[in-house]
DNA sequence: TATGAATGAGGGTTCATTCAT
DNA sequence: GATGAATGAACCCTCATTCAT
């Protein structure tokens, strides 16, 4: 169960599991307050309630701790993707639908992705692999509701540029919330992309013919 | 003329303006391969082309030369945006015009923007304060265009929505650039994301009433 | 029967004997490929086929370990250079056969002295007396042997050196094997070193007078 | 002049081999004391009299420091050796002098020699082949001096032996002198190896025929 | 103004040893 | 008797910063 690319001296896999779950929560509190290189091995082992040398017997390196945490949140993340979209719904509807779902994830979970968009870069090149598959996997989901959700034909390139937009607002919504939530709130900002995404600007500005 | 939240122990302020650009186009290369904090001030007066002691003449603490880099950029990209943008055009094509400009400039500068993308958090507050503003002007610089561009009113929320979408596609086409540039180039990149900001997926889809 | 310089909490004398030779032997295999200090108590452990719970159950610290190995090596260097030497036996073969025995046992044994050999400097002051004292009885039985042998009185001082000669030659054949076996084989050196010590140089060259 | 398998941060090369200089003297008392491992760098430093990060300008790894006593022993070995043994006499005077002076040499240095012979495998594979160079080096000196000095036709092996008994004996002399110099001084000992190797114990055994 | 040797606080990691089960 | 998870002191090494020249 718990993630077999970073091995533990220790057996016992329950035991693992949540010693890794009290690490990468106690990680991820610090990672956001003052990021990965500033956070001390130390201090990780103490928010997670155990000793250093405890620290290292469920990992190898520090960037260990950072891997886990990504993991986890990419875990997460599709589980509750998943759980939220019917891939057999293909009206607008499930589009909209995924995209709030979406919006919603990236606000309950904004620590977390806000962490990782800052420290992936620190993994090691394979790690960032890894983590990058993940993000594509969820990008693809993204990708096939759109597919499912339209009426008419819509190009290849139209639906990665689109999926990619949406990736990225959701993101946009936890790490440039300083600034948006002076005039959004979590609704009015998922209801306000909707109706940008499905109709954009196409009432209030008028193209040369 | 050099940046003087900055200061120097030395007086001529020519040299000090020379010396820190030297730094500036160092360390932006280096921070791009290897992120601010695995760089090594050692590193940066090597790729400056002088000495360590040199380096601490024109700066006080480490930090200081992600300020400067961060600062430069801003600059760099105001003054690009300002010469490409007209505020006394007002139909729509000014906002595509800004937009491409914008992307352009993205594109050119991908690696500064990179690296200042992921290496604010290492600044102090008052410095990410003073690199937030910047960011505040440019964003409403692109709300300015969007105003000056609808010809029926629009409300203010969605200005900043949209502004704020602009300007996170324009980063999103350097730091996604892996995933994208198999589908895209910089023309195409720019010509869809205009169209898409511009009538949304309005015949695409069929919404329920 | 177990070694009662190193206290065990077992009580069962038979286990205590049964553990710590698989102990032994696992170590000195360890010993010799990276040395003590290189070696971890868990490595010794496994090596020796139990946990290190296990381990620490039959000795108090990690040097009681080397100090075991010393000692079964001296154990058993001494019992069958016992076995070999006829004490009765007064004529210079016996010194011959002597010298052949303690040769054959340093082959045999080349792995454990050869660690005994470069480790026992890691043992403490009391530790390295107990095993020195082990290996003054050692040159002391050559020493017997030579007197024994030889048919003219002889200086005791002669007595010490050619004692101690043998001895480090018999270790320099463990220890310089990787110099001297492109030059003898096991039987050449020794017939070749006992050559030396009966005539020395003496027809080879010519003494001023 | 510093050795360079070892680089230096430091480009002043005089004082690079000044400073390595007093790392070495501090080194060598040191390890004789402790021994290599138990031996810490702050150790190092503080006896060569500059901080631990003085001590890395001058070296990359604990390791070096090793690598540069071992070298720096056999580079003095090497030049007395030179300095005392003349090629062209080839009376047997000239083997017992180069016997006098190697056992004079390994008296004056019995220090570092006893650290380089209880350490060197503290040294990684390649510094232990470079080490062992060196020592083969010594060696074909003294077989040279052998070749020599002899009036009757030698083997090959009989030099290598005799050689290698020379050098080992020479080492003997160091790290057995707690229970040599009971019975000699270095002038006695020089003095009965020499007439040992010379005629054996020819007078005082009676072989059978 | 420029240099680079010196400093030492502090970080990541290891591992002998203990002790509850 | 056996196990292995937990502990934390201690080690090696790095690197930002200073300052005498």
């Amino acid at each position: 169960m718990p993630n077999n690319q970073v091995p533990s001296s220790i057996k016992d896999e329950a035991l693992v599991w949540k010693r890794r779950n009290q690490m990468i929560k106690g990680a991820v509190a610090l990672f956001k307050e003052k990021g990965f290189h500033k956070t001390t091995t130390r201090e990780i082992a103490k928010a997670s309630g155990f000793s250093i040398g405890t620290l290292y017997e469920y990992i190898r390196k520090k960037e260990d701790v950072l891997f886990l945490v990504c993991d986890s949140i990419y875990q997460r993340v599709k589980e509750r993707m998943e759980a939220s979209i019917d891939p057999n719904q293909t009206s607008v509807e499930s589009l909209v639908e995924a995209i709030r779902s979406y919006f919603q994830l990236m606000d309950d979970m904004q620590d977390e992705v806000l962490v990782m968009y800052q420290e992936v870069k620190s993994l090691s090149k394979d790690a960032q692999d890894y983590v990058l598959q993940k993000e594509r996997d969820m990008v693809a989901m993204l990708e096939q509701v759109i597919v499912n959700s339209v009426t008419e034909p819509i190009s290849e390139a139209d639906v990665t540029l689109i999926a990619n937009n949406i990736f990225v607002q959701g993101q946009m919504w936890g790490f440039r919330r300083w600034i948006l939530n002076r005039t959004f709130t979590l609704d009015s900002y998922i209801d306000r992309q909707t109706q940008l995404l499905l109709h954009g600007l196409s009432k209030e500005v008028k193209e040369l013919s």
